[in-house]
DNA sequence: ACACGATTTTGACGTACGTACAATCAAGTG
DNA sequence: CACTTGATTGTACGTACGTCAAAATCGTGT
């Protein structure tokens, strides 16, 4: 293993546990067990191995949705939203390094224009495929403004999802609850439901 | 104005201008004004100053948040969905200093025991009258699990958008769109449903 | 064996950091 | 006025920071 994936996975490691502002360089070179030196060399600074660590763990993370979503579409369509809420809400406590170091990465885009064009393309293509995924069709057979809604609605549940997470781990509810919740907030007012109430 | 209060408005400053991890004690004692000195008096540290200053944020943006979508309550219960994310997709560009600051706050909750309870409680809150509002109900009149459920994932909806309109503010789209996104989410096949189609 | 580019290691430089402490000031109280 | 209490200022301490230059080492083709 090269110093530098070894710096690159130190400087993730580092994000995870003491976050982007308390890691220094110093930090990243023991984490790594790599030469404080070597940080200059192949990435050129310390903010700028932070920056690709952190576009990494969001990049990798976005994996992870995709194929805790991609689950719904094998669904009944009637039952997608539930699976695929329920995969999401399943995946969060096992991929919580992940879910911190995205935060992370999110907190650095309004000062990083790197990492926010970064952030900004893989965010719009995010939704391109969840709105596939959770539609059940292929990326190209959609009306673009239409997906575009889905895929930032569904996106911005992953997000959000993700955050209350960190805050909060223990108080989420499931997810039969979340998707019954955005029926009922679609004004789904079938008289049976679900058995939760 | 005291120089307590300077400080706090000092820090909030550099938190949007400069972001969480690149401001120094001395930034914010320029930014307000103040004296060096002045921030390990008032606040002990000028960690817990940048703390306080972030969840000072967070709190006014949720006050904000809550005004959009109160707007919602007094509307057609049909419309109410429609109107509520129009109200919270127009707030954000002129609450985008909020927004950015309570991204910072965010990304310290993983790592501060004060500022991450400070959120989980008001993520909690915050749940709880998104859910009352959103149906057009008193807070006390509301099945806690199923109110659970709808604020969780109007909460998801706000900070989730909220981070998209960070990354990439020019492609978000509108209320209407986004509201006919959660329906058609919701799996609600209605023939007419509304004109974007 | 040698050369040479790429990498790793050493060591240190200059600086900017957060904080502590004493001095000073402003107001209130007898 | 004398005294107390809280706020502000001036300053400096010790340290930890990011980066760099040069030396050492490695890898590989000849």
């Amino acid at each position: 293993m090269s110093q530098r994936e070894d710096l690159l996975a130190g400087a993730r490691r580092c994000l995870v546990e003491k976050g982007y502002s308390r890691t220094t360089a110093r930090d990243i070179a023991t984490a790594s067990g790599s030469h404080l030196a070597s940080i200059g060399y192949h990435f050129g600074s310390k903010d700028a191995l932070m920056n690709l660590a952190a576009l990494e763990a969001q990049s990798e993370w976005g994996d992870v949705i995709e194929r805790a979503v991609r689950a719904s579409a094998d669904a009944d369509p009637v039952q997608r939203l539930r699976v695929a809420m329920t995969e999401l809400l399943a995946s969060l406590p096992h991929q919580r390094e992940l879910v911190v170091a995205t935060t992370q990465a999110y907190a650095q885009a309004e000062f990083g224009d790197d990492i926010r064009v970064a952030l900004a393309e893989a965010s719009r293509q995010a939704r391109t495929e969840l709105a596939a995924m959770v539609l059940g069709r292929d990326t190209t057979d959609l009306d673009a403004d239409a997906a575009d809604g889905i895929g930032t609605v569904v996106h911005a549940m992953v997000v959000g999802l993700a955050v209350q997470f960190v805050l909060s781990p223990d108080t989420l509810p499931d997810g039969d609850r979340v998707a019954a919740a955005i029926v009922e907030l679609a004004g789904g007012d079938h008289s049976d439901s679900n058995g939760a109430a």
